[in-house]
DNA sequence: ACTTGGTATCGAAACGTTTTGATACTACAC
DNA sequence: GTGTAGTATCAAAACGTTTCGATACCAAGT
């Protein structure tokens, strides 16, 4: 348990001050080549590394970025979250940085509990994955901390956000729906005040009216409390006990879109024989049930370094520029639309 | 962006020094009830809160827990080892401490590269997960740092452990397909090196031998280059290709059964009818594939929590007593290996 | 000759805690 | 009344960096 060298030991060995060893470390300031050189060299020679905490002391930053979640997402361990996450630590790494997670509950209150990291300014920037409570966002905004909303957005965008092509995404569900010759075309889906799942539903709406198609409001489940597996089978147990009879169906996410296939084998009905399923999201289950599920796929670790990179350039930059990133999304087509062997026909 | 307040705002306004404040707050040395209590006040009425880097710098202490992956399992984003980490994220957080993820190679070059958390000192303990280099954890040990490995195990046991119950999860798989009748059962593994996979294969090996059951070398696939989904499609084409009929499968773990299970109804063999199979692991996909995968659950969130505890133990108790812990299994049986509908046969 | 501005280096202060050792009081046993 | 052990508080040092301001040199522009 050898004494680590210290800057000092390092300036004391090259003969320099501290400030100067300090200046070349961080490739800051004017110092002479010869002079980096030799700085260099020492600090090789004793394999030196500067001290994360006295470095945050005297600079007034961590190298961390905070990761906020809600609660109910995290504790499901949300495969869609949960990649969005896995994105970020793969792209903080890149940056030198490192990524706390902490999760909050619905509605905030400073004074009842604040994330320990925000106290204790062991973060340099956030980024917050979901929904969260406003006032959350405006007490971050108040420590001056830079913030990235993944898959979340506030009504005037003063941050800036990585989001999901919802538009495109419900667009391409539906036309594909559309295209197989299907009219009578469900909508599964949830907490519509979430923008991501309420951009889906207008999407779906929209493209059946320039399609010509009659709406009927018997075919949408928009109430349903939880966008889960569990939510999807009685949402479609809904949909069919109210009479409908679609020949297809939209599911605002996979994990619905699931839970929604689960329902109707359960009843005997063939997919996509009898009904036609398109999920969103593709999450790893989706290409493993049976039949495979039709959805749009979600880059969603790259949504996670999109956001990494976005609150990395704030914190450098300083400069507090916006930028709304929509990620683009894409069909992709499996046996829940589109029957693998054609011979059940 | 007004100032925040210090420890000595706080040791000014209640009239006492600084070290009686930082006494209060780490709750510790003889402080009278009545100073405690005006300190309290203030620090509320200041809402005061310590700042990370100067109490890790004057203390030597991070608050932050490294947790060390090999890079293909990071970047697999495997289903189980994921699972593990967020169990630790959950644990950290009722001890007050952070995580910090990292990866590392296969071998390990101290000279090369050295986790930056380990350079920065910004770490109290470790956990490493699944298999990595023993360089490695000397290097850590060298540094004084308290290690608690997870799903792996060294010859001579100088650290705690979190293990898999491999050995009762393999007789468990074998002997539910014995009790089914069979008689003829192939195991599919991979790297049999990693102690949690070998032990599995002795147990099937054990099982077998107490049942009496001949042991037939053409019904073992020991060498499959990756315990992949893949792996499991590729080690069951070897297996049928070798003129081996068994009537069930035991895989090392769900994702070789699922590429297994795949590879079998690609050749329109049924499951369980002309083939049983057993996984190992219970992600989160073997409940969804068509057949549900009969398997062994291991309860990985529960093994990342016991990671922390025991890695919280060793850094406050400063105590170095190796624990060894075997979590439990248990025996899941699904659809693929007792039909739901018996109707089939 | 006199500024000016860029380059190079340094000493000292600052960052906000914890920890160490000293001091002083009280209570109790002898 | 003296010694001992526990209780309570404090002043100062230490932790290992970054940053600020000062100094000094040199070259170029007037």
């Amino acid at each position: 348990m050898k004494h680590r060298p210290t800057i000092r030991d390092v300036a004391r060995k090259a003969g320099l001050s501290l400030s100067t060893v300090s200046l070349v470390i961080n490739n800051r300031g004017y110092v002479s080549p010869e002079t980096r050189e030799s700085v260099l060299k020492v600090v090789r020679e004793l394999s030196y590394h500067p001290t994360r905490s006295a470095r945050g002391l005297a600079s007034k930053t961590s190298g961390n970025i905070g990761f906020i979640l809600s609660e109910e997402h995290f504790s499901q361990a949300e495969p869609f979250y949960t990649r969005i996450f896995l994105g970020t630590e793969f792209e903080a790494r890149i940056h030198n940085f490192y990524i706390l997670l902490t999760t909050v509950g619905d509605q905030f209150d400073p004074d009842q509990y604040v994330p320990r990291f925000l106290l204790e300014r062991n973060v340099d920037g956030i980024i917050i994955a979901g929904k969260v409570s406003e006032k959350l966002i405006s007490y971050i905004d108040s420590l001056g901390l830079p913030i990235v909303l993944v898959d979340y957005e506030m009504k005037r965008a003063l941050h800036s956000a990585v989001l999901i092509d919802n538009w495109r995404g419900g667009t391409l569900a539906v036309e594909h729906l559309l295209a197989l010759g299907h009219r009578r075309i469900a909508f599964l889906g949830g907490d519509i005040r979430h923008p991501s799942l309420s951009e889906r539903y207008a999407a779906y709406k929209n493209t059946l009216n320039q399609a010509g198609v009659h709406l009927d409001e018997t075919f949408e489940i928009t109430e349903e409390k939880a966008t889960s597996v569990a939510g999807g089978t009685s949402a479609a147990e809904r949909l069919f006990a109210s009479g409908a009879n679609p020949t297809a169906i939209f599911a605002v996410n996979d994990a619905m879109a699931i839970g929604c296939v689960r329902h109707l084998k359960s009843r005997g009905m063939r997919i996509p024989h009898d009904v036609a399923i398109v999920g969103f999201d593709d999450i790893d289950m989706s290409a493993h049930i049976e039949p495979r599920l039709t959805t749009v796929r979600v880059f969603k670790e790259e949504m996670g370094k999109i956001a990494v990179q976005r609150v990395v350039d704030s914190i450098t930059a300083k400069t507090n520029i916006v930028v709304t990133t929509h990620v683009p999304v894409e069909l992709i087509v499996r046996e829940s639309t589109v029957s693998a062997a054609h011979a059940d026909d």
